[in-house]
Order: C-alpha cells, then sequence, then structure tokens
DNA sequence: TTGATATATAATCGTATTCGAATATGAATT
DNA sequence: AATTCATATTCGAATACGATTATATATCAA
C-alpha cells in the first residue's frame, strides 16, 4: 500500500481543518468501500459468498446447503445483488448465482485464508 | 481458496438437513469473519485504519486529519480495540494507536488496493 | 388454464448501530 | 491540590438491520 497521504498530512496538521484533495478522495472511497463491506459483513452473507467461490449454485442449493430459509437466502442474496457482487442467470425456474467480479473474489479469498487457513483454534 | 466444502455437499444434498462437521466448522469460522468485518465497516474506522496502516498516530492526530470531533474518534477506536484491530501505546499524556496484526493490515492492504487503486472514477 | 415449483418482495417487529452532548478519568504542570 | 490537556465512557434519540410470516411473480407441466 503506497503512502499516498502521509506526505500531504503533514500540511494538514501545519495548516488547520482544510481537507486535502487526496483526502477528500480517501473518504469518498472510504464510504463506498464500507458499504461494499458491509454487504459482506453478515455471517449468511459469508457463507452464501464462499460457496459461490467454488462456482454458481441455484438458491434452492444454497437453501439446502446451509439449512436455511427460502425467504432468508432471498433477501441476502438481494443485498448482494444490489452491491452488485452477484450476478444471475435463470435456467427455466431455476435462478443460478455467482460471484460478480474478481474484486470480490480476492476479498473473500483473504477472508477464507484468514479465517479458514491454517491453525483453527476449535 | 481451496475447495473444502464441495465434497461434503454433495452429500449434504442428499442426505438432508444434517450439517456436516466441515460446514460447522465454516459457519463458526463466518460468525468470528463477520464479527472482525463489520467492525471494519465503518467510514471513519476505514479511514483510522488506513492512517494507522503508514504507521502509528495519537488520537489527536487522527481527529485533526480526519476533522472529526474526539468523541467519535475515540468512539471508533474503542470499537477496534474491541475486535482487537488494533494497540495501543501510552506516552505521557498521548495515547498512540496502531494496527493490530498482519491480518488486518492484509485485508486493509486489499480494500486499499481495490478502492483506492488504478483508475479512480472521480 | 390449473397446479406445482422456484424465487422474490412486503409488512412487521425486535434488536443493533450510530451520532451528539455531556461527563468522567488519567497524566502532567503549576 | 488545582488546573489543564488528552482520552474515554455514558446516555438517549434516530436510524438501520435481520428474522419471520405471508403474499406475489415467473416458469413449467399437465
Amino acid at each position: 500500500m503506497p503512502s499516498i497521504v502521509s506526505a500531504k498530512i503533514e500540511e494538514e496538521l501545519r495548516d488547520g481543518p482544510e481537507v486535502s484533495p487526496e483526502l477528500d478522495a480517501l473518504m469518498r472511497n472510504a464510504r463506498d468501500a464500507s458499504d461494499f463491506l458491509k454487504a459482506l459483513s453478515h455471517e449468511s452473507r459469508l457463507l452464501l459468498l464462499c460457496l459461490l467461490a467454488e462456482g454458481e449454485r441455484s438458491v434452492t442449493e444454497l437453501e439446502n446447503i446451509l439449512s436455511l430459509r427460502q425467504a432468508s437466502v432471498s433477501q441476502q442474496l438481494a443485498r448482494l445483488r444490489l452491491e452488485e457482487l452477484v450476478t444471475t442467470r435463470r435456467d427455466g425456474k431455476a435462478i443460478y448465482y455467482s460471484l460478480a467480479n474478481d474484486d470480490v473474489r480476492r476479498i473473500i479469498s483473504v477472508i477464507y485464508d484468514i479465517f479458514c487457513g491454517r491453525d483453527q483454534k476449535a
């Protein structure tokens, strides 16, 4: 992570409360990023995304695998759709979900690595 | 990300609603991970962590840089402490915060890369 | 067209989060 | 010990979120 802000921040501290363009940009990004992360920060949604990281799944499959109610799964998927973390494909009655892009894949991969990798504590 | 669950999941789908040990473990991890991510998923907290990724900072420095109120910064830092994403060091009156471990650093780095890297849209 | 299956949406309700204002603590200085 | 500076905590109001139940839509088969 390049230290983009640091240099400017010393000015910032001297010059008072004006916000530098750099910080302003960082703040806008922080909003986007926190929206994205909020969509991710839910037990069921993480599980859904982990499963989808292995390949596409229909809603019914997801329900069965995770033993969750239909409405619940559908709602969480709707949230993920809203934030564009997943995409859908209809095949007959079924709708198949998969991860929307590589950004999602990267994040899920890091999270999986940290929380499911190596020495499990339980 | 190794496909740990997939193999077992086919059984899962056949055998009905019993939850396999693999899925059970995954679910526990998902809870931990979502707690961790919730602590992260907040505009100010992300900004704080981004700054701390560049090195330790006192609370006052953080307040000034981000133009946030004292109570607000302190509250968000408390949240980050609670989830053990940051550590503190006292030097006289000031308390210096820094990132608690490499897991945090990794996540922040990926997020920074996705949302602050390359082609900025604004 | 009717019925069945797959998925989505809406309404409700309890719970959790957030922000601001006020207050409290703790360390240094006088 | 009183004051000041740095930081933390508490409280209340506003809002957001999640689980449940019920209902709606879409597709297919008969």
